[in-house]
DNA sequence: TTTATAGTTAACCAACTAGTTTATTAACCA
DNA sequence: TGGTTAATAAACTAGTTGGTTAACTATAAA
């Protein structure tokens, strides 16, 4: 799989967002981490979400004697956000360019061009 | 599965990202959107991964006649991008506090605090 | 009325995901 | 040395994903 799609694989889970979230605030170890979710899943499971993450490059752990401790990595979010920006350029340009060619075909000199009024 | 997974779940295949690309450009039915593809998969993968599209909200298919055009739909873009922005500006009111700190600690009347260098 | 075109549905399959429980590794503490 | 704490690994399972082929629906065109 590409690394954009790991990436954006990794974000579609609420569980991996809200430890992302929780790991804004600044580093914490696995036991930390997994506080939160403990009612509802086991902490291999949470091992397994950190995992996710780390093979994403979201998150890098470094060991400090028998703990664990996870901190944020901004590139793979920054890939995300770039996909979508450029996306949203992409998609602009084309609503641009087709602005100019509903100003070409409706207004030249002497226009009777119908409209169509696509957009939205 | 909540919406925003769904999301970014539709977003992590390099194919649907793809046909989205495609969109940018405009409408497009799914013979159109499927050429690219069919030399590696079939009609019915096609189908199957325009039907994710549709269900994260990505597109809206309207029939007119044997076709089925797809275009667009910002808003389940626009999410993922808040989430990826509000995510961005947690964090950095984590770096902001922790410069905060730094220079609590570190320039108490009569400085002489060391750099740490962390942020880039 | 038959045939071609556009696309979906159904049934199936292999690989992957997200969880489980049990066992294991590693470091600290008494 | 033995026990506790932090975390991972292994083995298993149910459900999902991404693909297949074959069959079907619906519209257009001859």
């Amino acid at each position: 799989m590409d690394h954009l799609s790991i990436v954006f694989s990794a974000l579609s889970d609420p569980t991996r967002r809200a430890m992302l979230a929780h790991l804004s605030n600044g580093e914490a170890n696995v036991g930390d981490l997994a506080k939160p979710f403990l009612k509802h899943m086991s902490l291999p499971a949470v091992t397994k979400h950190l995992k996710v993450l780390e093979a994403a490059g979201l998150i890098t752990k470094t060991a400090d004697a028998q703990f664990r401790s996870c901190r944020l990595n901004s590139e793979p979010l920054k890939e995300a956000n770039d996909w979508i920006e450029d996306f949203k350029a992409m998609w602009e340009e084309s609503f641009d360019r087709l602005d100019e060619y509903l100003k070409e075909i409706q207004a030249p000199k002497k226009s009777k061009g119908k409209k169509h009024g696509k957009r939205k």
